[in-house]
DNA sequence: TACCGTATAGTCGGTTCCTACTATTAGGGA
DNA sequence: TCCCTAATAGTAGGAACCGACTATACGGTA
């Protein structure tokens, strides 16, 4: 699979905006944000205006205008191209066909989960699935007030569906380790350090951990 | 709460590495691949470099030796530095605790699931469901003979079985999608372009609706 | 009317990140 | 023995990315 000319998905959500209508960056920006695309978008006004050059340059989209309101700074209002329409359905086609490898922060730090000994463990998990919680229940109240009144249709909102499923789920897995962290079915064996190599203690006491 | 001077998570395990014992560069990348770290890490060796370089700036690690094995390339063997130590700890405690927001590709792509039509929407999910459901398995077998024969500590490996339970929710969500997108409970509006904005058809009446 | 905060619109400079490449050596097969 | 490949170890250049900043306009308020 050949590597893809634009890999910053924000240029995805350009495109998106420009099916619709012509645009100038700075309201795409604010159309995302009044949407509540930017929770699947990092949208950050120096790497808008890059990309949107980016996409100039591979004749995605063009300058169709540049227009001044009063005295403030130019605009440059953009369109799609034919090309670029192309490109978007395709570029999403891969994307949802294709499971990429991402790399969490999360993920990081929970390889060294080990490093924090069990209590300390135990206690960032908690706050952590405290976080979550909150944040379904934010984004819950959000659809309620679009999609649940009717306001928007479901469709235009499912990756935000889609994003409370994997809190969810994440959620789920932190409070499961939680729970064997502290019944001490998560084992957390004690290293040392020999002439060989590494040895660990291991799980044959029941009785729980040695602290 | 303030940015942190180093962000790549791969300073982390460099980090970590370095807990056990000094190493260089190259070593480093071979033993995250070697213990399957590699799926939690971005493992690249120009970054690795930069990020090895970044530390020493930063006075978390230190070069200890530069050694050279017949007339390979010089090596510079690294260790940590006690401010290294105590950073490594706070910085898996900090990740734990709070969730950052991160902009997987998949969620850029559901954004726009609209675009392709049921149809190929449907197709292209079907087939990530098998490309998740294969990752799945295969992973599932490395756990097996790793942590299932006893080779390693489950702790040690915890982050795998962690990513596993995010890839089986994310698989189990793109099931029910696909079912919602073929039974027509997940909506499928037909937007219009009209002079005062977009219209779309609702889903239980015909068209002609609110905005 | 003077001031202040916010919205509008975008620029700039530096860091980070990654791809592609170089160069050497060990090992194995023909 | 000689060649080929894989492993070893790292470099270099440029693209991408982001934070911090500039500058104007507008609305409320004291």
């Amino acid at each position: 699979m050949a590597k893809r000319k634009i890999s910053n998905t924000l240029a995805l959500a350009v495109l998106g905006l420009l099916q619709e209508q012509p645009m100038h960056p700075y309201e795409m920006a604010s159309t995302l944000r009044e949407r509540h695309k930017d929770g699947s978008f990092k949208v950050n006004s120096g790497s808008l205006y890059d990309t949107v050059e980016a996409l100039v340059r591979h004749g995605w989209i063009e300058p169709v205008e540049t227009a001044r309101d009063g005295r403030r700074p130019e605009r440059t209002v953009y369109a799609t191209t034919e090309l670029g329409q192309g490109e978007f359905v395709r570029w999403i086609d891969e994307l949802l066909r294709m499971p990429v490898a991402e790399y969490p922060k999360f993920m990081a730090a929970v390889s060294y989960l080990g490093a924090l000994g069990p209590d300390r463990a135990a206690e960032a998990l908690v706050e952590r699935a405290g976080h979550l919680a909150q944040r379904i229940e934010e984004t819950n109240t959000v659809l309620a007030d679009t999609v649940g009144s009717g306001k928007v249709p479901r469709l235009f909102m499912i990756e935000v569906e889609c994003a409370l499923h994997a809190w969810e789920a994440e959620l789920a897995w932190t409070r499961r380790t939680i729970a064997e962290i502290r019944d001490g079915s998560l084992f957390w064996p004690e290293v040392e350090q020999t002439e060989q190599g590494w040895t660990w203690s291991a799980p044959t006491d029941r009785k729980g951990s040695t602290r």
